[in-house]
DNA sequence: AATTCGGCATGAACACCGTTCATTTTCTTG
DNA sequence: CAAGAAAATGAACGGTGTTCATGCCGAATT
């Protein structure tokens, strides 16, 4: 049954171990698709198994979980989101990257909305502990913010970078995410857009300020 | 074996409905509690029948779905968000008021942080349009930053206040709910303090300019 | 007052979920 | 080639929200 594309010369030592994440891969593969069209709650155990073609048990020899899964797949939404974003990347005036970057987490969001929603709605059990590889892949994200706001602000250290970084990001995402809610009759596209753009400006007018007081 | 405090001197016309009413409120009592203590996750409907008293399907003579009933929760806990804004709201200048309000939606967030959650993790199944009488629960919400923001900029009409008032509500609303996300050696609560006190200032530093810019 | 009747509470049953584990199958090895 | 180890299998388990045939109870009628 599990027939799929035998490797005919792969006699070497640990065919088991290839084997297994071969399958890894493909359930990864196969969960990414189903999240990006039907969103978390569309990715079901069975289906996943029957869409692989393999047993529903096999899933659990390559994963503990369907939670390690789901944490697999965001890994992926994340890389692109970071791709995303550093394609938005300018490296012209500070105020435009950071302008370009927000408009490019939105159109992300827009463009990929059930991977997207599915990186804050997915929470692992209680008293389960993020995997640092996850938390990393998360912190890079607002590394992406840092070298604008050192041209925007010289005389911070790194730390302090960092934090505004975290909060700048996380204030843009409030905006997108509460913008996307519920977009029956709700802050339609173009209205959405000017939001986004006000606020990069009200905090773009606010960081000069900042900048100008430190020198 | 519903003996549950038999009204004794009620032999009016419609009692049926009546004690329905009564299973409404004692159910969203419980369901309140639960989502409090144990957030939207510890909500079952078997040790909800069993802490009201009740059978199971008389769950379902009350609401129509589980859905509909974590709705009237979240309504409440908005009903207790507004108090908590309300009861920061101070009538001095409308910069202080903006962060006043942003420190209380913090504090209201650590405080019932699983009710608070709540409102955010909830969806209803695709294609159910939320209830007029929710959406107009949540958007009551901005209305609150509307008087601030009127007096920080006399000059805009009331749309575009109302657009600019969401807008800063999703902003804070964003620092708050990543800086509350895994707050396993992430955001030590004094950092997140300062962040929401940072984002403020560059957001009120902004609207003074636009004010300027206005005038 | 006895009897019928309508409507509602009931909880066993249903469909579906993630996860496990005895069993079977497959592969490696002596 | 046989014997053993290792891994895949899918029926079964415990749990979920929701339904619906059943029986009960209270009200209306004769």
């Amino acid at each position: 049954m599990p027939n799929w594309e035998t490797p005919l010369n792969e006699k070497n030592a640990d065919a088991g171990a290839d084997r297994r994440s071969q399958l890894r891969d493909r359930l990864i593969d196969i969960a990414q698709e189903t999240v990006a069209a039907q969103g978390l709650a569309g990715l079901k155990a069975r289906d996943l198994a029957a869409a692989a073609g393999c047993a529903l048990g096999a899933i659990y020899t390559a994963f503990h979980d369907l939670d390690e899964l789901i944490l697999r797949v965001n890994a992926r939404t994340l890389a692109r989101l970071e791709a995303a974003l550093d394609a938005a990347f300018v490296d012209a005036e500070a105020e435009q990257a950071l302008e370009a970057m927000a408009r490019a987490y939105l159109s992300f969001a827009r463009k990929e909305e059930p991977s997207w929603r599915a990186l804050f709605e997915h929470r692992l059990p209680p008293g389960a502990p993020v995997p640092a590889w996850y938390a990393d892949a998360r912190n890079r994200l607002f590394g992406r913010l840092d070298a604008p706001l050192a041209q925007l602000l010289p005389g911070r250290d790194a730390t302090a970078r960092a934090a505004l970084a975290r909060t700048l990001f996380s204030a843009v995402h409030g905006v997108v995410a509460l913008g996307l809610e519920e977009k029956i009759a709700e802050t339609p596209p173009k209205l959405l857009d000017e939001q986004l753009g006000v606020l990069i400006r009200l905090l773009a007018a606010g960081l000069m300020m900042e900048s100008a007081r430190l020198i």
